[in-house]
DNA sequence: TCTTTATTTAGTCAAATGACGAATTGAATT
DNA sequence: AATTCAATTCGTCATTTGACTAAATAAAGA
């Protein structure tokens, strides 16, 4: 049985601008809380709430590594309007500036030096 | 040139559930401000709102007819993510009961009948 | 021209959203 | 067992959103 999901989920996951930055961060590869944390530069709870948004919509998987989380682009979303816009994401969210700014510093990021000081 | 417009926008229009029940009823025609009221049962003024919102995202037209404003699908969104949306619209927005109630409805209403009384 | 009718705009209000810091949880590490 | 550190949950606050009514526009019709 299936949980009765509300019709505009998936689309309000998509509505706020930290939340499109995450999901393009994250097709560049998978990552932990601190690590997002530190390119939005927002309170570690807040980066949390956004996660748990786009995991509930569908968007991301998360996989506990000891201390960590990661969160990656689900590999198998239920959603079959998930998994179409998950494979075209840059059609569906162009690159502008800053997040071609995010994804080069998310690159570049080490989680052994952001995360642990 | 083109407008700044908010990445979030075409998302933002589609998070509001009496909004896709406005686009799906314009699939089956051409509307005015009354009709859709008199389905949805909202202020005339909420309406007029949520048309708006529509309309800047790029979902849908105006054309004035006389007293009338009719509102219909965008047949030349410049946004390529609108016409695939508006291209395949039961794909994204399920024909669930209550937008089959709405669709069987607005095909039975009589501008005439509903909005002069 | 005065009135009626369809719609939009303005103003108000309650609920939802997105931000934060503080407190809590969970999994190493000492 | 106590501590440390990543992440989540909780409580608060400012802003946005979606609803309404009332007032303003715009186009017909009397």
């Amino acid at each position: 049985m299936t949980v009765p999901t509300d019709k505009t989920k998936i689309f309000k996951a998509l509505s706020d601008p930290n939340r499109l930055r995450i999901l393009k961060m994250l097709q560049t590869k998978e990552l932990c809380v601190c690590e997002i944390t530190e390119v939005l530069q927002l309170a570690t709870s807040t980066v949390s709430k956004h996660l748990s948004i786009l995991r509930s919509a569908g968007f991301i998987a998360v996989e506990k590594d000891g201390k960590w989380v990661n969160y990656s682009i689900n590999q198998n979303p239920g959603d079959q309007r998930i998994l179409k816009l998950l494979a075209s994401l840059d059609f569906w969210i162009a690159d502008d500036n800053l997040i071609i700014e995010d994804k080069k510093r998310i690159q570049k990021a080490d989680r052994y030096k952001l995360c642990s000081k």
